[in-house]
DNA sequence: TTGGAAATTAAACACTGTTCAGTTAAATTT
DNA sequence: AAATTTAACTGAACAGTGTTTAATTTCCAA
């Protein structure tokens, strides 16, 4: 079976030449204006061979997608020995933050970009999954803090959404460049002042 | 003159096609999707055409673009009535969130889209103005409620992004198809329940 | 009617994602 | 060792993209 391996490996190198290849060029240019053709330049095969490993430009992109949330949970796991909820939740609203600003360009893989993303709509991905994923963790570290008392008179569900929607709201208001007009003389600091008001309103419920 | 009036009206009229073709376009598929060939294809002129009425495709992004500044503008002046700014706040909100669900391509141009969007940054644009415009409009309230003993110990600026933020964030995690998962069981009404939960919040400040 | 300016076109350029008929090389069978 | 099968890989092609430019048509003024 020496041989077979060997093949086995050698697909599963490319494979992984493939994506290096992307995700280096995708850091650089951004998803769309990084082409196939652009991914196999980079890597010495013609731009056929691409499609004997992913059957278009969007399983590439989904590879990246799930690569961004593995590295987001890891990001967050941290996080477990936090006992304090209410600590935790601020402590994961930190680490979103700053997983998005310094991984713009996979932030937006993750949750700005429009594609054709069937799989993102695939529920049955680990990310969402309440034990292993990464909102799973926000979802159930907002239960504890409403065990503790907090956030009284809201449902579980719709007090998750709004808090995540209000980090993502500030991160991606950052990335696409719609934070320089509203504050022209205060740009950087806007996210971080614009989560602290956040933490301090979370204060008080 | 009638003759140069005519030709100046002419050159107004087919900018006002190839806007009204893009746009019409551009709700149907997408800005991405749009060609200069598709807008051409529909104004029956040839493709070429419209670089000498649009400098690239960008220059029609931002014609588009204001155009749904002012639309929006216009949809917030009827709230000039609300004489209490929590209120008008609150109104601001509702209607900033049907605008974005009603008109999501659109809001997609102003606010989600990646593009070279030098005049985004245009801090002279008047949709940014204090006086004229929607951003403006929601800053002043903001400074009102204020005024009146809300928001204590908050900055301005701070609050105003993180209110903005909130709202966009919900509208934006809705519009790519992020909420799909988080809540699978109700999609269509977890904007509308995040923001009540939101309000719910911003009244006790 | 003619000359020139303005409006419009067609063709080209350098790209894009994707497909597919071939070539090449390696592994298996005879 | 030779023949055959199998898999990997290539390169050219297709239909599309935004944009530029030389040529053409249209139209008005002299």
């Amino acid at each position: 079976m020496t041989i077979a391996d060997r093949k086995v490996r050698e697909k599963e190198e490319l494979t992984q030449q493939i994506l290096a290849a992307a995700r280096s060029l995708f850091l650089e240019k951004g998803f769309e204006k990084t082409s196939i053709r652009n991914i196999a330049d980079r890597i010495d095969y013609s731009p056929g061979i691409i499609y004997h490993y992913f059957k278009d430009k969007n399983e590439i992109f989904h590879a990246l997608h799930t690569e961004g949330f593995s590295e987001l949970r890891k990001k967050m796991e941290v996080l477990a020995v936090v006992e304090n909820p209410m600590e935790r939740l601020k402590a994961m609203g930190k680490i979103y933050i700053q997983f998005a600003l310094k991984n713009s360009d996979i932030y937006d893989l993750m949750f700005i970009i429009e594609a054709p993303i069937d799989h993102v709509k695939d529920s049955s991905d680990p990310c969402w999954n309440e034990g292993s994923g990464a909102f799973g963790a926000l979802r159930s570290t907002i239960k504890s803090c409403m065990d503790q008392g907090h956030f009284e008179g809201h449902h579980l569900e719709h007090i998750t959404f709004m808090i995540w929607a209000t980090v993502h709201g500030m991160v991606s208001l950052q990335i696409r460049k719609r934070t320089d007009i509203i504050t022209p003389e205060e740009v950087d600091g806007i996210v971080d002042n614009g989560f602290k008001a956040f933490l301090k309103i979370l204060d008080k419920l």
